[in-house]
DNA sequence: GATGAAAGCTTGTCCTA
DNA sequence: TAGGACAAGCTTTCATC
Protein backbone atom coordinates (compact mmCIF):
# COMPACT_ATOMS: atom_id res chain seq x y z
CA UNK A 1 0.00 0.00 0.00
CA UNK A 2 1.51 3.42 -1.10
CA UNK A 3 0.67 6.49 0.99
CA UNK A 4 -2.81 7.60 2.15
CA UNK A 5 -4.06 10.25 0.12
CA UNK A 6 -6.14 13.13 1.51
CA UNK A 7 -9.55 11.16 -0.22
CA UNK A 8 -7.89 7.95 1.73
CA UNK A 9 -8.07 9.80 5.10
CA UNK A 10 -11.48 11.45 4.85
CA UNK A 11 -12.65 7.59 3.69
CA UNK A 12 -11.25 6.53 6.61
CA UNK A 13 -12.20 9.02 9.35
CA UNK A 14 -16.09 8.54 7.90
CA UNK A 15 -15.82 4.45 8.35
CA UNK A 16 -14.44 5.06 11.88
CA UNK A 17 -17.32 6.63 12.70
CA UNK A 18 -20.13 4.98 10.09
CA UNK A 19 -18.68 1.53 9.26
CA UNK A 20 -21.83 0.84 7.87
CA UNK A 21 -22.46 4.19 5.66
CA UNK A 22 -23.38 3.33 2.37
CA UNK A 23 -21.18 3.62 -0.35
CA UNK A 24 -23.15 6.23 -2.12
CA UNK A 25 -23.14 8.27 0.50
CA UNK A 26 -19.76 8.31 1.23
CA UNK A 27 -18.68 8.68 -2.05
CA UNK A 28 -20.84 12.15 -2.32
CA UNK A 29 -19.46 12.88 0.93
CA UNK A 30 -15.56 12.36 -0.13
CA UNK A 31 -16.50 13.90 -3.11
CA UNK A 32 -16.66 10.81 -5.54
CA UNK A 33 -19.01 9.18 -7.41
CA UNK A 34 -19.87 5.22 -6.08
CA UNK A 35 -17.10 3.51 -8.50
CA UNK A 36 -14.07 4.82 -7.54
CA UNK A 37 -15.06 5.39 -3.72
CA UNK A 38 -15.74 1.64 -4.21
CA UNK A 39 -12.66 1.05 -5.32
CA UNK A 40 -10.43 2.74 -2.47
CA UNK A 41 -12.50 1.07 -0.37
CA UNK A 42 -11.54 -2.14 -1.06
CA UNK A 43 -8.28 -1.47 -1.61
CA UNK A 44 -7.90 0.03 1.76
CA UNK A 45 -9.47 -3.20 2.84
CA UNK A 46 -7.31 -5.50 0.97
CA UNK A 47 -3.94 -3.98 2.21
CA UNK A 48 -4.84 -4.45 6.18
CA UNK A 49 -5.55 -0.27 6.57
CA UNK A 50 -9.18 -1.08 7.58
CA UNK A 51 -8.61 -4.67 9.46
CA UNK A 52 -12.44 -5.21 9.89
CA UNK A 53 -16.09 -3.99 10.47
CA UNK A 54 -18.06 -4.40 13.94
CA UNK A 55 -20.81 -3.79 16.04
CA UNK A 56 -20.03 -1.90 19.22
CA UNK A 57 -22.77 -2.62 22.15
CA UNK A 58 -23.76 -1.22 25.09
CA UNK A 59 -21.97 -2.95 27.67
CA UNK A 60 -24.07 -2.02 30.64
CA UNK A 61 -26.83 -3.67 28.76
CA UNK A 62 -25.56 -6.64 28.06
CA UNK A 63 -24.33 -7.65 31.56
CA UNK A 64 -20.71 -6.31 30.70
CA UNK A 65 -20.80 -3.25 32.36
CA UNK A 66 -17.81 -3.18 34.75
CA UNK A 67 -14.10 -2.46 33.46
CA UNK A 68 -11.21 -3.79 35.96
CA UNK A 69 -8.09 -2.86 34.99
CA UNK A 70 -5.47 -5.84 36.20
CA UNK A 71 -1.74 -5.79 36.84
CA UNK A 72 -0.20 -9.65 36.86
CA UNK A 73 3.13 -10.81 38.15
CA UNK A 74 4.40 -13.95 36.66
CA UNK A 75 6.46 -16.54 39.30
CA UNK A 76 8.98 -16.58 36.29
CA UNK A 77 9.33 -14.13 32.92
CA UNK A 78 11.00 -17.13 30.98
CA UNK A 79 9.56 -18.57 27.67
CA UNK A 80 7.58 -21.29 28.85
CA UNK A 81 5.77 -19.19 31.79
CA UNK A 82 5.08 -16.49 29.09
CA UNK A 83 3.94 -18.62 26.45
CA UNK A 84 1.36 -20.77 28.53
CA UNK A 85 -0.19 -17.59 30.46
CA UNK A 86 -0.81 -15.69 27.10
CA UNK A 87 -2.36 -18.56 25.68
CA UNK A 88 -4.78 -19.04 28.68
CA UNK A 89 -5.59 -15.59 28.41
CA UNK A 90 -6.90 -15.42 25.04
CA UNK A 91 -8.83 -17.69 25.89
CA UNK A 92 -10.64 -16.09 28.34
CA UNK A 93 -13.81 -13.74 26.96
CA UNK A 94 -13.64 -11.44 29.87
CA UNK A 95 -9.73 -10.46 29.17
CA UNK A 96 -10.55 -7.74 26.15
CA UNK A 97 -7.21 -6.23 26.22
CA UNK A 98 -3.98 -8.05 27.48
CA UNK A 99 -0.62 -6.26 27.33
CA UNK A 100 2.92 -7.24 27.90
CA UNK A 101 4.55 -4.66 30.30
CA UNK A 102 7.45 -2.72 29.95
CA UNK A 103 9.46 -2.38 33.78
CA UNK A 104 7.03 -2.73 36.55
CA UNK A 105 4.38 -5.28 36.40
CA UNK A 106 4.71 -8.06 33.87
CA UNK A 107 1.24 -7.95 32.70
CA UNK A 108 -1.60 -5.63 32.48
CA UNK A 109 -5.07 -6.60 31.29
CA UNK A 110 -8.29 -4.83 30.71
CA UNK A 111 -11.49 -7.16 31.81
CA UNK A 112 -14.76 -6.95 31.76
CA UNK A 113 -17.56 -8.32 34.14
CA UNK A 114 -21.11 -8.22 35.25
CA UNK A 115 -20.34 -6.90 38.51
CA UNK A 116 -17.82 -6.97 41.30
CA UNK A 117 -19.27 -10.26 42.56
CA UNK A 118 -18.85 -11.61 38.92
CA UNK A 119 -15.37 -10.22 38.75
CA UNK A 120 -14.24 -11.51 42.08
CA UNK A 121 -15.18 -15.08 40.51
CA UNK A 122 -13.17 -14.49 37.86
CA UNK A 123 -10.55 -13.39 39.56
CA UNK A 124 -10.37 -16.40 41.67
CA UNK A 125 -12.23 -18.97 39.23
CA UNK A 126 -9.86 -18.69 36.31
CA UNK A 127 -7.17 -15.51 36.50
CA UNK A 128 -5.29 -16.69 39.52
CA UNK A 129 -5.45 -20.55 38.69
CA UNK A 130 -3.31 -20.05 35.44
CA UNK A 131 0.05 -21.44 35.96
CA UNK A 132 3.26 -19.15 36.83
CA UNK A 133 0.55 -16.05 38.08
CA UNK A 134 2.60 -14.96 41.33
CA UNK A 135 0.35 -12.07 41.65
CA UNK A 136 -2.73 -10.06 40.58
CA UNK A 137 -3.19 -5.92 41.25
CA UNK A 138 -6.82 -4.80 40.83
CA UNK A 139 -7.52 -1.28 39.89
CA UNK A 140 -10.88 0.04 39.57
CA UNK A 141 -12.33 2.61 37.64
CA UNK A 142 -15.14 5.05 38.81
CA UNK A 143 -16.28 7.02 36.11
CA UNK A 144 -15.44 5.85 32.18
CA UNK A 145 -14.20 9.62 30.88
CA UNK A 146 -13.81 8.55 27.44
CA UNK A 147 -13.68 5.52 25.46
CA UNK A 148 -13.28 5.41 21.83
CA UNK A 149 -12.33 2.93 18.48
CA UNK A 150 -11.29 6.06 16.40
CA UNK A 151 -7.73 6.62 16.03
CA UNK A 152 -6.51 9.87 15.06
CA UNK A 153 -5.76 10.48 11.72
CA UNK B 1 -35.90 -3.27 26.21
CA UNK B 2 -36.93 -7.02 27.72
CA UNK B 3 -34.55 -9.75 28.03
CA UNK B 4 -32.26 -10.39 25.08
CA UNK B 5 -33.20 -14.37 23.93
CA UNK B 6 -30.78 -16.74 22.30
CA UNK B 7 -31.62 -15.31 18.99
CA UNK B 8 -30.93 -11.98 20.08
CA UNK B 9 -27.21 -13.34 21.96
CA UNK B 10 -26.53 -15.11 18.46
CA UNK B 11 -27.30 -12.08 16.30
CA UNK B 12 -25.02 -9.78 18.53
CA UNK B 13 -22.47 -12.28 18.61
CA UNK B 14 -22.44 -11.92 14.76
CA UNK B 15 -22.75 -8.26 14.49
CA UNK B 16 -19.51 -8.08 16.68
CA UNK B 17 -17.48 -10.13 14.42
CA UNK B 18 -19.02 -8.57 11.28
CA UNK B 19 -20.75 -5.34 11.57
CA UNK B 20 -20.70 -5.78 7.72
CA UNK B 21 -23.11 -9.05 7.07
CA UNK B 22 -25.88 -8.68 4.89
CA UNK B 23 -28.91 -9.20 6.74
CA UNK B 24 -29.92 -12.07 4.76
CA UNK B 25 -27.09 -14.21 5.54
CA UNK B 26 -27.40 -12.93 8.89
CA UNK B 27 -31.05 -14.30 9.03
CA UNK B 28 -29.80 -17.43 7.66
CA UNK B 29 -27.07 -18.30 10.14
CA UNK B 30 -29.37 -17.25 13.07
CA UNK B 31 -32.47 -19.37 11.45
CA UNK B 32 -35.18 -16.57 10.46
CA UNK B 33 -35.94 -15.07 8.02
CA UNK B 34 -34.70 -11.86 6.62
CA UNK B 35 -37.58 -9.77 7.83
CA UNK B 36 -38.00 -10.88 11.22
CA UNK B 37 -33.95 -10.81 11.33
CA UNK B 38 -34.06 -7.56 10.46
CA UNK B 39 -36.97 -6.28 12.93
CA UNK B 40 -34.89 -7.92 15.96
CA UNK B 41 -31.69 -5.39 14.63
CA UNK B 42 -33.52 -2.75 14.57
CA UNK B 43 -34.72 -3.35 17.81
CA UNK B 44 -31.62 -3.70 19.32
CA UNK B 45 -30.51 -0.64 17.86
CA UNK B 46 -33.06 1.52 18.69
CA UNK B 47 -33.21 -0.24 22.71
CA UNK B 48 -29.02 0.97 22.20
CA UNK B 49 -28.07 -2.50 23.00
CA UNK B 50 -26.29 -1.96 19.57
CA UNK B 51 -24.65 1.45 20.47
CA UNK B 52 -23.15 1.89 16.59
CA UNK B 53 -21.30 0.08 13.69
CA UNK B 54 -17.64 1.03 13.25
CA UNK B 55 -14.73 0.24 11.26
CA UNK B 56 -11.59 -0.53 12.97
CA UNK B 57 -8.02 0.12 11.57
CA UNK B 58 -5.07 -0.94 11.72
CA UNK B 59 -3.39 1.49 13.97
CA UNK B 60 0.41 0.97 12.70
CA UNK B 61 -0.74 1.75 9.34
CA UNK B 62 -2.12 4.89 10.02
CA UNK B 63 0.79 5.92 12.14
CA UNK B 64 -0.52 5.04 15.17
CA UNK B 65 1.21 2.08 16.58
CA UNK B 66 2.64 3.11 19.35
CA UNK B 67 -0.03 2.33 22.52
CA UNK B 68 1.11 4.26 25.66
CA UNK B 69 -0.55 3.95 29.16
CA UNK B 70 -0.63 7.26 31.23
CA UNK B 71 -1.15 7.26 34.92
CA UNK B 72 -1.98 10.90 36.25
CA UNK B 73 -1.95 12.63 39.27
CA UNK B 74 -3.72 16.00 39.73
CA UNK B 75 -2.83 18.87 41.83
CA UNK B 76 -6.40 18.54 43.32
CA UNK B 77 -9.30 16.32 43.60
CA UNK B 78 -12.15 19.26 43.62
CA UNK B 79 -14.99 18.80 40.97
CA UNK B 80 -13.57 22.54 39.55
CA UNK B 81 -9.72 20.68 38.73
CA UNK B 82 -11.62 17.37 37.78
CA UNK B 83 -13.83 18.81 35.33
CA UNK B 84 -11.44 20.93 33.73
CA UNK B 85 -8.96 18.28 33.23
CA UNK B 86 -11.48 15.93 31.59
CA UNK B 87 -12.89 18.08 29.58
CA UNK B 88 -9.41 19.26 27.96
CA UNK B 89 -8.41 15.31 27.95
CA UNK B 90 -11.73 14.20 25.76
CA UNK B 91 -10.56 16.97 23.08
CA UNK B 92 -7.30 14.99 22.51
CA UNK B 93 -7.56 12.85 19.86
CA UNK B 94 -4.62 10.56 20.70
CA UNK B 95 -6.28 10.03 24.30
CA UNK B 96 -8.50 6.84 23.07
CA UNK B 97 -9.45 5.99 26.83
CA UNK B 98 -9.24 7.56 29.91
CA UNK B 99 -10.87 6.36 33.19
CA UNK B 100 -11.53 8.27 36.39
CA UNK B 101 -9.33 5.73 38.96
CA UNK B 102 -10.46 4.63 42.48
CA UNK B 103 -6.99 4.36 44.45
CA UNK B 104 -3.43 5.29 44.17
CA UNK B 105 -3.47 7.81 40.75
CA UNK B 106 -6.25 9.64 39.65
CA UNK B 107 -6.74 9.19 35.98
CA UNK B 108 -5.59 6.21 33.66
CA UNK B 109 -5.32 7.14 29.79
CA UNK B 110 -4.38 5.01 27.38
CA UNK B 111 -2.96 7.08 24.45
CA UNK B 112 -2.41 6.36 20.62
CA UNK B 113 0.82 7.91 18.29
CA UNK B 114 3.03 6.92 15.96
CA UNK B 115 6.16 6.46 18.15
CA UNK B 116 8.05 7.69 20.95
CA UNK B 117 9.02 11.05 19.54
CA UNK B 118 5.35 11.93 18.69
CA UNK B 119 4.51 10.46 22.02
CA UNK B 120 7.21 12.56 24.32
CA UNK B 121 5.87 15.67 22.37
CA UNK B 122 2.52 14.56 23.09
CA UNK B 123 3.69 14.56 26.67
CA UNK B 124 5.44 17.63 26.60
CA UNK B 125 3.21 20.13 24.95
CA UNK B 126 -0.33 18.71 25.26
CA UNK B 127 -1.16 16.65 28.55
CA UNK B 128 1.41 17.89 30.96
CA UNK B 129 0.09 21.54 30.01
CA UNK B 130 -3.61 20.97 31.18
CA UNK B 131 -4.18 22.77 34.24
CA UNK B 132 -4.23 20.58 37.30
CA UNK B 133 -1.89 18.28 36.31
CA UNK B 134 0.40 17.45 38.82
CA UNK B 135 2.86 14.60 37.55
CA UNK B 136 2.40 11.61 35.01
CA UNK B 137 3.65 8.21 35.20
CA UNK B 138 4.09 6.76 31.49
CA UNK B 139 3.95 2.75 31.04
CA UNK B 140 5.04 1.56 28.00
CA UNK B 141 3.90 -2.15 26.59
CA UNK B 142 6.50 -4.43 24.83
CA UNK B 143 3.72 -6.32 23.10
CA UNK B 144 -0.25 -6.49 22.64
CA UNK B 145 -1.44 -9.92 23.68
CA UNK B 146 -4.84 -9.72 23.09
CA UNK B 147 -7.02 -6.42 21.90
CA UNK B 148 -10.61 -7.08 21.12
CA UNK B 149 -13.89 -5.06 20.74
CA UNK B 150 -15.91 -8.26 21.47
CA UNK B 151 -18.11 -8.31 25.06
CA UNK B 152 -18.42 -11.71 26.51
CA UNK B 153 -21.95 -13.01 25.62
C1' DG C 1 -12.45 8.98 -12.30
C1' DA C 2 -17.23 8.53 -14.53
C1' DT C 3 -21.13 6.03 -16.68
C1' DG C 4 -24.45 2.59 -17.12
C1' DA C 5 -26.54 -1.94 -16.49
C1' DA C 6 -27.30 -6.43 -14.22
C1' DA C 7 -27.73 -8.75 -10.10
C1' DG C 8 -28.84 -8.80 -5.55
C1' DC C 9 -30.16 -6.67 -1.06
C1' DT C 10 -33.07 -4.02 2.00
C1' DT C 11 -37.16 -3.18 3.92
C1' DG C 12 -42.12 -2.37 4.23
C1' DT C 13 -46.76 -4.58 4.08
C1' DC C 14 -49.63 -8.14 4.69
C1' DC C 15 -50.58 -12.78 5.91
C1' DT C 16 -50.25 -16.95 8.93
C1' DA C 17 -49.54 -19.73 13.22
C1' DT D 1 -46.91 -11.94 19.63
C1' DA D 2 -43.57 -13.38 16.33
C1' DG D 3 -42.15 -15.37 11.97
C1' DG D 4 -42.69 -15.87 6.77
C1' DA D 5 -43.65 -14.39 1.85
C1' DC D 6 -43.49 -11.12 -1.53
C1' DA D 7 -42.47 -6.97 -4.19
C1' DA D 8 -40.78 -2.17 -5.01
C1' DG D 9 -36.96 0.57 -4.83
C1' DC D 10 -32.26 1.01 -4.00
C1' DT D 11 -27.31 -0.36 -3.86
C1' DT D 12 -23.57 -2.70 -5.08
C1' DT D 13 -20.42 -3.80 -8.29
C1' DC D 14 -18.20 -4.64 -12.71
C1' DA D 15 -17.07 -3.79 -17.48
C1' DT D 16 -16.20 -0.02 -20.44
C1' DC D 17 -14.97 4.58 -21.65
Amino acid sequence: MEKLDKIDLRILRILQTDGRIQNIELAEKVGLSPSPCLRRVKILEEAGVIERYVALLNAAKVGAGLTVFVRIWLKAQDADTVDHFTKEIRQLPQVVECHLMAGDCDFLLRVVATDLDAYRDFQVHSLTRIKGVQSVKTEIPMQKIKSTSELPL
